[in-house]
DNA sequence: GCACTTACTTCGGTGACCTTAGGAAGTGGC
DNA sequence: GCCACTTCCTAAGGTCACCGAAGTAAGTGC
């Protein structure tokens, strides 16, 4: 029934060191105060951290001050203490790049793709991480000790994805069928690969390291060529029965037009990018912006209808779920003034009264690596979650035994 | 940041001892095959049995066909270990049962409530409570053993409610603002108390005793005087981040017309039972549909627009969350076969590809008793979840120690 | 320098789990 | 009727992670 179990006490150390790995993330903190945050007992918490900086993963800092007594020691997680690699696939690209554990950027590369049949993505990809991947310093070198090892490598791409398995079920622009990627990788690069939809790696970044830390029901609506829509439910990322969830781009809005999944009236097809650009008559989005910017009231309009239709949509959205934080991503954003002000207008008038008091809406900063470093991001959400889910054994883990 | 902790180990007893009933409520089971079903040790099964079985919460049956061995022992839940209490409020009565653990109605009662004011219904609650109790028997009888202790109440209410806490944040109907309703029943009762919106009653039933058994991922959609929706997700219940989702009913789904919410073009303004009522001329919903049953097409093209709306909207549910299950609830559903081909021919071309094939619609049948026996699971539903959030301690319990 | 405060560690105890071994209760062959 | 074999369950002992209580370390302030 409920796929909770709490087995062998083993599992409970694993979830308590997440959970005190979870409150360093967000900044320096004494065993103290982790064990006033978190509810453990002091000499708990101790033994974890004891644990936690023999195998390099937290440091003692500085000491704070001292209210009256013995001075707090701080403890802060290493962010270099290793390394994961984030890659999204694309047609006609792979974008890589690698963090650190905070989700920040150190190295970046890019490789084209030239087809989309599975052994050439395969290709590209290995060739892409063995790129990135730290390389072990010289015996003896000071740099040594920097460089520590790659965790794993988070994939994304648009389809659907069953991520327990890490089996492609359906990639949305090629033809692939069950093909078992994160299996695929994992035999050539030997790290754990964690692979999921596009639009769940830009949710996992915000939920880890964006603007959705600590909030536990959120939603990220991409814009782009498609809309997508991620959401976290309860602290987790919702997936649905089948992995399906968040077909936002395919919601019924309108009498027409048709769209390419079959059906009629689907959100992305009056609103994707191709809409926009067959209303405008331009070729790029960043065209259609300048000419709605340079005054051209056709454009404009139609950006204008654009954030209407938008905002009612995301307003039902917020009916249904009531999150507390919108997240727009995606390239749409960047002509995100000239829909904002209609979008804004029906989501309020759509939101049911009293869901809209704390609902906060955010427009994040969207640049061409965001795709790869939410790839990365999935890793790392994977290494700080807590697992309660034995069925996701085999997790890859920064506490687990094996890895000593 | 995750709510999750598991710091004491007598809490893990708990998880697993709630994993073990929850799978004796599928059926007669013996310890082996307890083992082997929920992963623990045989031994740590036996003592978990072994501790329920002393507490009356379960008892031995018949032993099965031996396979060539010693016989199995099988073990049942005892449905009548116990009882609990459901009452649904509305505008003018209070209706309430009384189950066993299995949610099976042992008995039954309805008081009218002159009035919305709060004294006037928790009093109303008070009396339906006592009355339905079970009342003690007389020293030495035969019967004695057979009644149970009361574990609890639950109470649904159309309305905003902080379940957690039990502060009703407002009643639909009635001019409440937070009002501690599980507190103020608690004090008087002695029991502990449950207040939910009165569609996540159904829901719970739903989850816990009816089709929605064993899944993880389903939607509960109440057809009446308004529009409801209560969500189960990941196998939870989902309640949003102010406890405001499912206001399935102020989704935006034309032009016109104008809702009571102060919005245009809600689902429930469209579809809703006063709707229906004012286009077909009709003072209650049985005659309108007695009306299109007669053959009048007027009436019966206004239940197809009911049915094509409503299935664009469930469409669209499904599209954003791919639930394996809808059930479809309330009044309404006495109009069902009126309302299915429209409904399922708009689901069908609305629901994005792939997301149909294993999505099944199930129509609940339907009666007065069905809120109130909601409200009971909603009761059983916290006796059988395994509790995984501390803050939520406090929760009542079938294996807590203090109970014995 | 001495009282006091705060931070952390050490130690012993408890509880829940597991593994291994053993008893109980069947079947079936001879 | 006995003996091997199977299956179900229990008993005994060990491990591990937790906690509370007591002790040590390292500050401040008078």
């Amino acid at each position: 029934m409920q796929p909770v179990r709490v087995g062998s006490k083993e599992l409970i150390r694993e979830i308590n060191s997440s959970l005190l790995l979870a409150e360093l993330r967000a900044g320096l903190l004494s065993r103290t105060e982790l064990a006033k945050r978190t509810g453990l007992s002091l000499p708990t918490v101790s033994e974890i951290v004891a644990e936690l900086l023999q195998r390099g993963v937290v440091e003692e800092r500085e000491t704070a001050l001292s209210g009256g007594g013995r001075k707090p020691v701080l403890l802060a997680l290493k962010a270099d203490a290793g390394f994961v690699i984030g890659i999204k696939v694309t047609e006609t690209r792979v974008i890589g790049v690698r963090t650190d554990l905070n989700a920040g950027i150190v190295a970046r590369a890019t490789a084209a793709v030239p087809s989309d049949d599975v052994p050439t993505v395969v290709r590209a990809i290995t060739k892409l991480v063995r790129a990135l991947r730290p390389k072990p310093a010289p015996a003896g070198s000071a740099r040594a000790q920097a460089s520590g090892p790659l965790y794993g490598v988070g994939v994304g791409l648009a389809g659907v994805v069953d991520r327990a398995s890490g089996v492609v079920r359906h990639a949305t622009y090629a033809d692939w069928r069950d093909v078992d990627l994160a299996g695929l990788l994992e035999g050539k690069l030997g790290v754990p690969v964690v692979v999921d939809n596009d639009v769940n790696t830009l949710v996992a970044n915000e939920q880890w390291f964006g603007a959705g830390r600590g909030v536990s029901d959120m939603a990220v609506v991409s814009i782009g060529r498609g809309i997508g829509l991620g959401m976290v439910l309860d602290g987790r990322l919702y997936r649905g029965a089948g992995g399906g969830a968040g077909e936002f781009g395919h919601l019924k809005v309108a009498d027409g037009p048709d769209c390419a999944c079959g059906g009629r009236g689907c959100l992305e097809a009056v609103i994707g990018g191709p809409a926009i650009l067959a209303r405008t008559g331009q070729r790029t989005l960043d065209d259609a912006a300048a000419l709605a910017r340079s005054g051209d009231a056709g454009a404009r309009a139609v950006f204008d209808e654009v954030g209407r239709i938008l905002g009612t949509a995301v307003g039902n959205l917020v009916n249904l779920l009531n999150p507390k934080l919108i997240v727009l991503a995606g390239e749409g954003t960047r002509a995100a003034e000239l829909i904002r002000p209609g979008f804004d207008a029906t989501l309020r008038s759509s939101v049911f009264d009293g869901l809209q008091r704390d609902l906060e809406i955010v427009v994040d900063e969207w640049d061409d690596e965001a795709w790869a470093r939410g790839a990365a991001g999935l890793f790392l959400g994977e290494l700080f979650q807590p697992n309660l889910r034995p069925d996701e054994a085999g997790r890859p883990s920064l506490t687990a035994r094996s890895a000593s």
